[in-house]
DNA sequence: GAATTAGATCATATTTTTGTAACAAAACTT
DNA sequence: AAGTTTTGTTACAAAAATATGATCTAATTC
């Protein structure tokens, strides 16, 4: 699960940030609405916790455009003011959830899984592709009929694949979306090989087929054979 | 994707080249405003990342040359002053982003890829000619209906064909365009045979006709049959 | 705190792509 | 038409990318 974290603050910033990866999400955080515009442009964030009040922009447009654009990401509005209308602007916009400054992290956290949480169970939480069926709201895969015992890596980068079928990914895409920008990438790609490798023996262990086409010189894409 | 960088500063240019050529682009530099302008109207690049002090000119007359002649390359605009009249300048002159010394090249990759998905995507981001279809997102070419195996020199190629649709490209154009200054060339053009070789038999073993002609003595055309 | 597991790293194999060279065919020249 | 140059074809070698298995480390569980 990859976080963007909208906060101009420095230190609620790093703060929320080393909070949220001890929980085991993946972040990602900017002090800017021009950067943040542009990081949702090129990366896909499971939720924005998102400040309103931005030295270069007002967060609630990056929400407008998010919905907008349709961007599946969850919005959660982070604000100083108390304020009703900006509240009611945020949620009418589209925002799943609001928390006022000051708050304890707890409660960030909260609201973070239960967005989370939400949007998985919304209408369908389970995904299925041909053999493959994924059950979100237990994060469990299943291959005909037949439960995979899959780890973490292993289950996001599935996901990752099953929300982007038929596309190519390029190593630095499934890179940037399974570590952030923390890892440093270009020196090797070894851990994405290593962990490719094993979703694949995992599926067709159990009798699936190797959905994980390789595109040379590129990356993978997702697609049934 | 070919990209020229213009930039005074040796030990910065000289970083920005070895790194963005380890991203895999192909990448030529300059320190001259001059010697900028020449390249610019004798190759197609599809990226500049433009410094606007220069020794001998303003980075800027260099932006507005190409936009005056239409020329599609976009533009990154980096630059020692945070000034916000020069930023605005830019960006009302076309520039497609601007990013301000000192920077990580992490975001400067970041910008250079968001910059050169932003042109792909830019309203169509299919190519067709004929029997053609070039889904340039995925980097992925169809033959009526039916995937090509490309690799990513004839991949590289076909683009640069469909680019110049109807106009005769030399050997050297296509030498230069697909690997830069550094290949030895006049020496021998095998290689371009070869990839060309394999990229019309790709084409034709799908039903599609041969529509790189041959210009004897020059080079090659695309175009219809 | 020992045992187990996930995840990263490394060395090594395998595969795919790319470049080269030698030769054949075709196109121009005279 | 013979000779010259350019282009096409093929097979192969070099280089690059990917896959695999083993090992190591850090985290988690018991």
């Amino acid at each position: 699960m990859k976080i963007l974290i909208v906060e101009d603050e420095k230190e609620l910033r790093d703060t929320i940030c080393t909070y949220l990866e001890n929980e085991g999400f993946i972040c990602e955080k900017t002090a800017h609405y021009e950067d943040a515009l542009e990081k949702v442009q090129v990366y896909t964030y499971d939720l924005v916790v998102l400040d309103i009040t931005l030295p270069d922009g007002n967060g609630l447009n990056l929400l407008r455009y998010l919905k907008n654009q349709r961007i599946q990401s969850g919005v959660l509005i982070v604000s100083a003011k108390d304020s009703l209308e900006d509240k009611l602007t945020g949620l009418e916009l589209g925002a799943d959830d609001y928390i006022t400054k000051p708050f304890h992290l707890a409660e960030l956290n909260a609201r973070v899984k239960s967005i989370i949480r939400r949007k998985n169970f919304d209408g369908n939480n389970e995904v299925i592709f041909q053999q493959l069926k994924i059950d979100i709201s237990n994060t469990e895969a299943w291959v005909n009929e037949q439960l995979l015992e899959l780890t973490r890596k292993e289950y996001e980068l599935l996901i990752y694949f099953i929300h982007n079928q038929n596309r190519v990914l390029t190593k630095e895409a499934i890179a940037e979306h399974l570590w952030g920008d923390h890892m440093d990438m270009a020196d090797s790609f070894d851990f994405i090989y290593t962990h490719i490798k094993n979703l694949r023996r995992k599926i067709q262990e159990k009798g699936g087929d190797n959905y994980i086409k390789t595109v040379y010189g590129m990356g993978y894409k997702f697609a049934a054979s």
